[in-house]
This record gives structure tokens, C-alpha cells and sequence, in this order.
DNA sequence: CTGTTAGCGCCTTCAC
DNA sequence: GTGAAGGCGCTAACAG
């Protein structure tokens, strides 16, 4: 059974193709009888309009490109579900772009909408190619990686606020010795967070120890490699702040190769609040970034401004919240700076 | 500065449009004379098909909608990475659905490509609506999530076969009392795992012993909860399989709680070798999926599909590999398949 | 309120 | 080898 047209339709109603056009676009601007008769004709021959022709007509396609750093990010996974939320709610679709760090790749997704395939795009590669203009991007949306110097419309958090806010946390609990593992120096987001840091360490009228900083990547071996680097130079610290879930995991299972326990011996908090917060041991302390309403609001200045609606505002904040579980606590008043006892749980 | 059209790069290289579209799309079929003469219009127009005009020309849209069960599973990762990479090579873009269980969503985004959004479908949701017969579905490939009794295309892995690997593991360790945490039975894929486990315990000469089989639902509670209930009722093992990783480091995590230790007190074993088994203390022996081959392999034959070449075969399965990592050893003889004393490692 | 008409931008026979 | 012409299926003025 072939699709059938609207021609058909409207033979069988015996109207004229644009009435039957009109009925679906606008019931009301159609008189009650001739509705009947095209819906009823529409029911016999099981019409559904071709989309593509209608998109080809209108000049729309109802297509958005979503286009990430790296696709296999588990961060992301929460705000593609606030993403595709929103746009099938609104009828749009997302077609997913992995940028990969690679210029063509980008150019390519970004193309697409150019060339017709999809209204906007939405960015979270934290990059454009230097090749491409921002002037030059279509409707376009940045959503949590940001990027600098950028004057477009963004939604994603304050990393510098985020990131005092947890090691506030440690200070209130009484911890003088804060550590922290950062992300990538020169991404702004690591940047900011270190920042944030350091600010909440003055404010506490604590001149910041440079030996308590190590230069972190994200990923779990940092964390691990960091805590081997404190233990080589020496370095103590009853308070640690990493600035992604991942490192704080590789952290505390360094630690606990080294005989420390967390909370008692070492309060380390976390910043994403992934999976891995929770199923950690004992359960991270960590900064929850509302990564579902990210994506959401992301969707939606993306619907509106292919509305032409105006934006309220060309930055939006989404708040984020410390999320208080078992690997933090007040330092253990018996052993103040000093390493711990090395004593391996390992036989 | 507007798109040109095909009209403008014709005039200005004095020829017919219909020139100008055979030589963007058979350069052969052309004078050597007015391809270069063509060429240089389009250079100077900066003329680009508009893709939505040549699709619809052409029915065809070079779209394809990958609908998975839960789009926040961070299995599908390298799987949403494989299908994009093997789509982008071959000119097709990516539509991401999220079918949350719901009937309705899934109806959408079937219609989606029946409306000619899309030109088919990568199914990986485990059901279709009991209302859309498969034979109505349009051009579908199913990947990894299997639906009971499709004949339809599919990819994935022999979960039967892979589960007894795992089991066979620690058999070969020397463990006779190996405990299974099973994922919710009634799912084919749950089913089979513990089937496989079943089935390597009794090539064994091993009788399966019931008490010895925990009903989970693939969530790091379940895991936790496992080991509970294993320890109230008293029942020993030195070696435990879990049908996912998160399950399993839940079971780490609860066993670390009684005082056990792994792998000197209990063996344990995951399935999927997520980011879970790397970053568990200790490193997680697992099965592993080949996801991103899966993917590549789902989109292929999408691809072959659409080019209306005939399938090599309508099923295949993709092999699984066991990662050994340091979870699991012999038992310790000395205590055979007693609960280990309980030593709590918390204050 | 409804029908007629004119395309959207491109591809593809069919003559020349 | 090239050009003229006829749509693809639908929407949106514009008249009636």
C-alpha cells in the first residue's frame, strides 16, 4: 500500500486540494461540514502528509543538530534525555553529531544546517574551528561547554561559584589542608574551577599552597596518580576537592592502597554527581549540576529562537547543589596534617 | 549573502541547469569545456545543493532513527559512537530517539521514517508496541536488545554463550560454589545470561543449587542487596557472577561491608566491562561486549539495506571476550565455603 | 469559506 | 552532449 496523496484526498472529499491542506493546518478556518468530509476521507485513505515535501515547502525541517565533544561522555547522557525531551514535545528532532576533536567533523554538522538538513544547531564542543567564523554559524545555541570569547546564546553553570561551593564544604567542616586535582589547564571550565578553589581558600583567610594542587586530565589515573604524588613529596592534606566524579574515585582508591580511610583520615569531594558518586565506596560527596535541565533549557532557546521569538537573556545559570554523602566529614582531630600510617588492606 | 540556486550557476555559466546538475552528479556525462565552465560558476556563487530539494527529489532523506530503550543507559555510548561513525562515513545522519518504555513514543518515531523523516530504523528498545505488527515496521535493523521471535535483521551478542565464559572462569579457578546475581527475569537477555550460567555449572557436574540464585534488576542496589540476603540465609560461595558490572560493584561493595575481601574471600565476576570495572576496588573481572563493533555493525547493514544489497545473513552475532582483572583468584583453601568471620573495615 | 494558481529547488526523461 | 519541460507533494497568496 503506496502513500497516498493529498490529491487523493481530495478527490475523495470532493474538495480541492487546498481545503484538504487548510483542514489539517487550520480545522477551524473550514467549515464544520467539509471538515467532516476531509477528515473522513483522510481516515478511508490513511493520509499522512509527506514531510518531507511539507519541510521542503515551509523551508523548515524541524531538525536540530546536537553537536558534543565526544559523544561517548557518560556526563552527557542526562542532557541528551532533557534535549530530545524537549524537542519531541516541540515536534523537532535531534540528530546526533560527535565533533571528536576533529575540524572536518565539526564543519561537516555544521554544513548541514546550512545547507538545509536542520534549523539549528546546538553546541557542547567547548570549540569551533578557527576556520569558521562565529559570525558565520546558523542558529546556533552553546550549551555547558563553553566557549571563550563567545557571544552567543549559552546555558551551563557558574564552574567558579560550583567550584567554591565544595570546598566551602570542606572548610566548614573544619579542614585547613585542602587539596585539589584539576582538570586540563586552559580548558575554562577546569580554569574556572580552580579559580573557585583558590577563592574560597582566601576567603577563609588561607594562603593557597601550590604544592596542594595537581594538575589532573579527568580521568581515573590522575586521581590516582595524584595521590601517589602527595604521598612521594610528602604532601599532607586532611580535605580533597577533585574536579570531576572520576578522578575522586581513582583518589580514594589510591588512598585506600595506602592504608587511609575516607572519611576519617582524608574527606574528599567530587564535582558532576555521576553514577560514580553513588556507587563509590563510601558514597561521594559531590556537586550536582541539573544536567537534565541543562539540556532542557538548551531545547528550548534553541525553539525559541527558531520561533524568532525574542530571548529573555543570552546567558542562563543553571544552579547546581551540593550533594552531602559519606566521604566527607570533620578532620580527625588525633592526626592533623601528618600522612597517615601506611597499612595496606591488600595482602 | 542568500544560498544560490542551480539557476543562478547556470546562467552565469551560460548553460541549462539541467548541465549544471549532470555535472555536479556525472562529471563524465560533460564536455571537458562546460564542466570547467559549470565548476567555475558554482566557485563563484558558492553554490551548494540544497539537500532538502535533492532529497525530496529524490525520496530519500539519508536520515536514519536509532530508537534505544533508555537513552541515559551508558551502555549505549560506544554504541551510539560506532552507529554515528559508520553513518557519517557513509553520508547518513543520526536521529536519536528515546523510547522510555512508552508505547506512544515509539509509535512517533516509527512514524517518523513511514512520514519520510528518516529511511529507516535501528531498533534497540527490546519491544515493539503489541499494536504495530512487525511486518508494518518500515526498513529495520535491531541491535543488542533483542525482541522475542523477530525475524527481522539483528546484531548482538550470544549472551548464553558469554555468561557460561564468565562461569567457566571461575570454574577453572577451582570454585564449586559459584552464586549468580541474575537481571530481571522475563527479559530474554536476562534469561539467557542465567541459562549460560546454568548451563556451565552443569557441563560441571555441578547441580545447580537455587539458593544460590539472586533475582536482581541490573541496579547497584540489587547487587548490595544480593549479598544481604545471601548472608541472612547463610549461604556460602566463594565465587559470584553478576549479570552487570554495576550489580557487581555493588556486591563489592556490600561484601567489603561484612568484612570479606575480594578476591582472597570471594570471587567476582561482571558482564559488560563498562568504566564500573576499571574504576571498582578492586579492578573488575567482565565480559566484554564489543559495543562499538556492534554499532558499526547495526548501521552497516542499515546502510546495505537502504542500497538494497542483500544480507549476508540476517543474524549476527558479535563475539564476546572475558577481561580478567584482579576480582577474581582461586578460592582460599582454607576456607572452603564458610562465611568468612565478619570483620567490619567502618569504625 | 473555498478553489485556482504559482511555485519551492532540483532531477530526469525526451527530443534535438 | 545539451536544453526544454514536466513534475515530486505540498502550501500560500489571491481571487471569487
Amino acid at each position: 500500500m503506496t502513500h497516498s496523496t493529498i490529491r487523493r484526498v481530495a478527490e475523495l472529499a470532493g474538495v480541492s486540494i487546498a481545503t484538504v491542506s487548510r483542514t489539517l493546518a487550520h480545522p477551524d478556518k473550514v467549515t464544520e461540514a467539509t471538515r467532516e468530509k476531509v477528515l473522513d476521507a483522510v481516515r478511508q485513505t490513511g493520509f499522512v502528509p509527506n514531510r518531507q515535501a511539507v519541510d521542503f515547502r515551509r523551508r523548515a525541517t524541524n531538525n536540530v543538530v546536537l553537536l558534543v565533544r565526544d559523544i561517548t561522555n557518560p556526563f552527557y547522557l542526562e542532557i541528551y534525555r532533557g534535549i530530545e525531551e524537549l524537542a519531541f514535545a516541540n515536534g523537532y528532532s535531534v540528530l546526533m553529531g560527535d565533533a571528536q576533536y576533529d575540524d572536518a567533523r565539526v564543519a561537516r554538522y555544521i554544513d548541514m544546517v546550512r545547507n538545509r538538513q536542520a534549523d539549528g544547531l546546538i553546541l557542547m564542543t567547548g570549540w569551533i574551528p578557527a576556520s569558521i567564523p562565529e559570525a558565520k554559524l546558523p542558529q546556533t545555541v552553546i550549551a555547558l561547554e563553553l566557549i571563550d570569547g563567545s557571544v552567543l546564546p549559552t546555558v551551563a553553570i557558574d564552574n567558579r561559584k560550583a567550584a567554591r561551593l565544595a570546598t566551602e564544604h570542606l572548610l566548614s567542616l573544619g579542614h585547613r589542608r585542602i587539596a585539589h586535582i584539576t582538570g586540563p589547564i586552559g580548558m575554562l571550565m577546569s580554569d574556572e574551577r580552580h579559580e573557585g578553589y583558590l577563592e574560597a581558600l582566601r576567603a577563609a583567610d588561607i594562603a593557597p599552597d601550590p604544592a596542594l594542587t595537581y594538575l589532573g586530565d579527568y580521568h581515573l589515573g590522575s586521581g590516582q596518580a595524584a595521590i601517589r604524588a602527595f604521598e612521594e613529596r610528602r604532601v599532607g592534606f586532611t580535605g580533597l576537592f577533585c574536579s570531576n566524579d572520576e578522578m575522586a574515585v581513582g583518589a580514594i582508591n589510591a588512598l585506600r592502597g595506602l592504608g587511609k580511610r575516607v572519611p576519617q583520615d582524608v574527606s574528599v569531594v567530587g564535582f558532576d554527581d555521576m553514577d560514580y558518586a553513588l556507587s563509590s565506596d563510601p558514597p561521594l560527596t559531590s556537586v550536582r549540576q541539573p544536567r537534565r535541565e541543562i539540556g532542557r533549557k538548551a531545547m528550548q532557546m534553541m525553539v525559541d529562537l527558531l520561533a524568532g521569538k525574542p530571548l529573555a537573556s543570552r546567558w542562563f545559570e543553571a544552579g547546581v547543589e551540593l550533594v552531602v554523602r559519606q566521604s566527607t566529614a570533620p578532620p580527625n582531630p588525633s592526626k592533623t596534617t601528618d600522612l597517615p600510617r601506611t597499612e595496606s588492606t591488600k595482602p
